[in-house]
Parts: C-alpha cells; sequence; structure tokens
DNA sequence: CGGACTTTTCAAATCGTTTTGGAAATGGTG
DNA sequence: CACCATTTCCAAAACGATTTGAAAAGTCCG
C-alpha cells in the first residue's frame, strides 16, 4: 500500500505539501503540483479513505433505510430509487449503506447507523404525514433529505417533492373542462403527504369550478392494481345518476385497474369513461402503452433521483436550508384516454 | 463526543487498559473492566468506527452491486436477498454499501470499492457461467462469497448454493414414479450454473429409470409468467403422441404460466397434466396458494442470507475454505399438482 | 525476605490522512 | 541593498482508536 507518506519521502517533500498538492489547494506551485500528481500516478497511489474520513470527520456514507413495509410485500418504486440514488451519488463520492428494519421499529436502523456515526446523512423515502423517522432525525440533527414531505406546513428539513396539489388540481381540471359532472377520485393511502395533497387539488378544482353540478367522490387505498378494479367496478355499478364518467388515478398501476373495470362493464375508453392517471414511469408499467394510451401527470420516479441526492450534498456542506427545499411541477400530458363527457356531448347536440 | 482518551483520563488509567476492558481482552482484572464499563455507560460513549476502521485496517462494510441487468426490469429476488442479507450483516455489526452498475460494465463498482478500500468483501449474486465479477475478484484477490456457482468444477471461492443436481433430479423422479414419460422441463436461461445442473438432473433421471419410453424436452429462458405460459401452450398442442403429460418448472412464476396454459387448454390439473415446480418461496408467489397446491422442490432465497453473511465473516477471519463452500438440499413437498399419468392409469386398468 | 512468576497496567508507536501555525524562499519596490 | 508582501513549503499536531514492549504490582514458595 502506497502512503503519502512515501511519495513525500522519494520527492524529499511533507506530507502536508503532497496532501494538498493532491487535493487542489492553491498554496502549492504549479510544477510541485504536476511532480506530485505525476508521482502519485507512477505508484498508482489511492488515498486511504479510512484514514481520510478520520481527519476529515466525514464518513462520506450515506444512509438509507428500507421504508416501514406496507403490510406484505415491498415497495419496487423504492428500489427504483434506490438505484437512481446509488448512480448519482456515486459521481459525488458518496457511497450508500443500506439497511432493512426488523418488524416493527422503524427507527432502530436509524438509531444504529447514528450511534455509530457511520453516515453523515440519511436519504428518508415514503414518508408518511406523521413519520416517527423524520422526527428522529431533527431530534438528534442529522442532515438528512426527504423525498416527498411530512403534514408540517413549514417542514424544518430539506425535501424534494412534486407538487401534488397541482396533480390533483390539473386532472381535475382537464376532466371538468371536457364536461364532466361525476369524477370519481382514486388516491393513495391516506396517511402520506401526497394522497392529502392531491386530495386539496381535486376539492379546490371542483370548488373554483363553481358549478354546483359537479361532484366528486374521494377514495383512499393501497396502490394496487386490484384496488383500482374493485373501486371502479363500485362506481361503475352505481345507479346512472350517481356513476361518474371520469375518474383520476393517483398511479398508472390503480389506472391499469379501473381500465379493466371499464372493459369489464363493456364500456369504452375515452368515449364512456375518462380516466386521467398520475405517472411516475415505474420501470415495468408504461402509461404510452396503456390501450388507449393513457392521459397522465408526468413526472418520473427517477428524475428525484439526482436533485434528492444534490440536496443532500448540498446540505452536507452547510447550504442555507430553503435552497434544498424543492417542488417541482409535475407536466400534464393529453393522450387517449381522456374525452368530453358522454352527457355534455348530448347537450351539446341539444343546444347546437 | 466522548472518547477513550477521556475515560482514561477520568478513572486515572491508560487509554490502553480501557481499549483492552472494552473489548474484552483477558489481561485486564475484572473490577477495572467493571469499572471502565460502567463509567463508559454512564458517559455514553460510543466508540468512533472510523478511528477504529484506521487501527484495525477494516471497514466494516460489505459491498453488494446490483447483478447485471436482465434485459429490462429488475430482479425482485435481488432485493428480497438484500434485504435478508443486511439483517444478518447487521447483527454481525457489518454493514451494507450498495451500488448500482452504470450500464454495460459490470465490473466497475466492483474495482471502484476495491480500490478505496471501501470495503472489506463482497457478497456475489446471480452469477452467470462465466462471470467476469468472480474473474475480477479472483484476480484482486478480495474477499468474496457467491450466492450460487459459476461453471468452474472446484470453485476457488466461498458460496452458498443448493443442490440443483438434486432440484432437477428428484422432481423428475417423482414425475417418472408416477407413471409420466413424456415431460417438459420449462428451465431458466441457458447461461447460468442453477439451469446447467437442474438440466443434468433432469436428464440423469430419465436416464437412471431406463425406460427408453420416457423423454424429456429442456427449454431456457427468463423466467416469467408468459415465458412459462408461450412454452407450455406450444407443448400441449403438439400432437398427443408428443404431447407431455407432466411438467418440471425451475420457478413458481413459470409454473403460473404453466397452469394458465393447462387451463386455457380446457385440461386439469392433475388429472390430464401434473406440474412440480422449484420454489425459492419470492414474497409476492405462494406456492401453498396455487390452485391446486404445487408440488415443489423447496428452498426459501430468504434462508440463503444467513449463511452467506456468515460464510463471509468465516472467510474475512480467515476460516480454511473448504468449511465456506456449503450446499444445501432442498426439500421436496409433495402437494396437489402431481398424480399419476393418465396413460398410465389406463395401462394399470389393462393390466389389473 | 527475596527471587521467580504471573497478573495488571502504562507510555508510546501506529494507522494514513488533514490541518495549523510558522518559517523559508521568492519577488517586487524604494 | 534593505524591506515587505507574497508564495511556497514544512514540522508537528490532530483525528480516535488499537497494539506493542516493558514496567509495575501482586502472588507464591522456599
Amino acid at each position: 500500500m502506497v502512503t503519502i507518506k512515501q511519495i513525500s519521502e522519494k520527492l524529499r517533500l511533507s506530507p502536508a505539501t503532497v496532501s494538498r498538492a493532491l487535493n487542489g489547494y492553491p498554496e502549492v506551485s504549479a510544477k510541485t503540483r504536476i511532480l506530485v500528481e505525476e508521482t502519485a500516478r507512477n505508484l498508482n497511489y489511492r488515498p486511504n479513505q479510512l484514514a481520510k474520513k478520520l481527519a476529515t470527520g466525514r464518513s462520506g456514507m450515506i444512509g438509507l433505510v428500507l421504508p416501514p413495509s406496507n403490510d406484505k410485500g415491498f415497495d419496487p418504486t423504492f428500489f427504483d430509487v434506490m438505484t437512481g440514488l446509488s448512480r448519482r451519488l456515486t459521481e459525488l463520492d458518496l457511497d450508500l449503506v443500506f439497511h432493512a428494519p426488523v418488524f416493527g421499529d422503524d427507527i432502530e436502523p436509524f438509531r444504529r447507523l447514528v450511534g455509530k456515526q457511520a453516515v453523515d446523512g440519511f436519504i428518508v423515502t415514503n414518508p408518511r404525514l406523521s413519520d416517527a423517522r423524520i422526527d428522529f432525525l431533527l431530534e438528534e440533527d442529522i442532515p438528512f433529505v426527504v423525498h416527498g414531505r411530512n403534514a408540517s406546513e413549514q417542514p424544518g428539513f430539506a425535501y424534494f417533492d412534486i407538487d401534488n396539489f397541482r396533480v390533483g388540481y390539473d386532472a381535475t381540471k382537464l376532466l371538468l373542462d371536457l364536461g364532466h359532472r361525476k369524477i370519481c377520485f382514486l388516491n393513495g393511502p391516506d396517511d402520506v403527504h401526497f394522497s392529502f395533497e392531491r386530495k386539496r387539488g381535486f376539492e379546490k378544482a371542483l370548488a373554483d369550478h363553481g358549478s354546483d353540478a359537479a361532484s366528486g367522490a374521494v377514495r383512499h387505498g393501497r396502490m394496487s392494481e386490484s384496488y383500482g378494479y374493485r373501486e371502479a367496478l363500485a362506481a361503475l355499478s352505481l345507479p346512472p345518476a350517481q356513476r361518474p364518467t371520469a375518474f383520476v388515478s393517483s398511479s398508472t398501476i390503480i389506472a391499469a385497474g379501473i381500465l379493466r373495470a371499464v372493459r369489464d362493464k363493456g364500456l369504452r375508453v375515452p368515449d364512456d369513461v375518462s380516466i386521467v392517471s398520475h405517472d411516475d414511469a415505474p420501470p415495468q408499467l408504461d402509461a404510452m402503452g396503456f390501450d388507449p394510451a393513457l392521459t397522465v401527470t408526468y413526472s418520473p420516479l427517477r428524475d428525484a433521483c439526482g436533485p434528492l441526492a444534490d440536496i443532500l450534498q448540498g446540505l452536507l456542506n452547510g447550504e442555507n436550508l430553503d435552497k434544498l427545499q424543492i417542488t417541482e411541477e409535475a407536466e400534464l400530458i393529453v393522450r387517449q384516454s381522456t374525452g368530453p363527457s358522454p352527457s355534455v356531448d348530448q347537450s351539446k347536440g341539444q343546444t347546437a
């Protein structure tokens, strides 16, 4: 193992100078820098990370803990995010240390990692409206960034989130503008922030529209095909006066269930029923591949990985918090699963 | 941050003694040990991992790299294994550092982690018959354990594997004993060791049986429901003389496809067609929950996590390699998806 | 009591970096 | 040439543990 000392001896320089030259400090002349860099390369010098970490007090490790299990089975999106994070963090010369909590104790891995001083910070995914992990990290004053948010109005932590209010609002407004008056919203679980915000957006759009004829129903549930199928089937089985002509869905997997229910009812999309879904572009489900292609609010999960990593690094470098709280807009992409409300078509025919 | 030095000063002891007392070395009297332990606890002393690592030269980190992507989509079983590994490694006071390779370069993450001296060893999953990662780690002489094996007869590395020859043999023998003579084996990819071994077992069972009337066909493919469906449908569409009366499957997900194909053909399990599958107990698919319950060779993936972690630790502690190469037997569990061959039933009737 | 062990403790070196506080070298100016 | 301000470099002190070699203390026995 070749060390800084060996380089310094070979060059008759002090270790300090070598260290400086290698780390790009300004107080070293150009020629000695080149000389040092060259011999370092020749000797195939690799700085000992542990020594570096001990000296700088930074471990260069980021903690990522498997979020509390949602009943059974893991969230596949988590792993999508994890791989994206790993890629970006690698570019920043940070490493990801992964832990899975034992069932029942969500913050034990955090406590462990903090106690061991093994990581410089954490990335928290799948936050709840009220989240023990966030509370713990705030309490301990450990740097962390959240993918999403919790319930607090003015979060005292760094986060990256999409504008879920707008997601709910835009989807709903699109449908209202198309003449739909009975809209059913199959939302996510009721204990997460994005569901809460989307619901707010949904209700605001209805309220803004003014027409008291417009009405909506919101359902909450675990994002799954069967949930979408079950709830959509129930809604479509209502008497015609109450039956929705359009669905808003919080995920493409739910939308797949809705689509199946519509088909089973012998109805067509978008002629009889419109669907607009949020689409975070999971690897296994392509909204464009739906038949008909799905109208969506589009915001790929993997696009969050880069920003999350960058935010955390900013945090570690002591940047100001207000630059590290980022909310991005989702993009409304109108495809073939939305069309004018059938009832409106009739009224149009009548008024024309 | 409370250090060993502070404890030593408070107790008027030397840091060496404190270190020894805390780490359970014998050359320290019982009373001072108790004393040290007590004050350490009172002061809420937590050893600085980085310092410890620098002094001992061991990082306490284990590298786990996402295996080369199988076309698109990630292998969900990998994450199952990863969480299991994390749990066991945590008990051994080791941490898992995760990396995702950028597409196309499978060993770059290994090279990086090795170069940085960031990990003490690796766990390699989803090995191929010929695997660049294994070659690299052998070359660099880095400790690692493989989940499965590569093509070499006498691997020069630690591994944990199941007896895949027996998996193929036992499943096939069961069907032969039930009178089946035309057996179709829907195996995994052809470039992995377990497929190779199971195929050997399959062929050996046929050969051992002797009856030249018995014949088998082996297919290779990516483990998926659609692969099972497609191949089973093709096989069942053959003229009766060549049509298999039984399937061997390399995974429950394939078996699900076979089952669907059988149904689509208007046939019944096990009356018309028998199925025996290998079952590594993925979280999302329960072989017992099949209708009919699946006859399987049973060996849960997650049961491999503990041994893998233990083997790696043994390796790091310099244990002998031959104790670190473990092959376990899978358990044959006969349930409702296997029954006597329909043609045999006829012959029985004739001979009786 | 004194020598020979054994047990217990300690001071100091080590791990491989970074960082601090000066000192030496350099260069420009009057 | 003396003087001062920059550059450029260095010796030594961290960082917080482990480990080595030796000294001090305790124990035993003749």
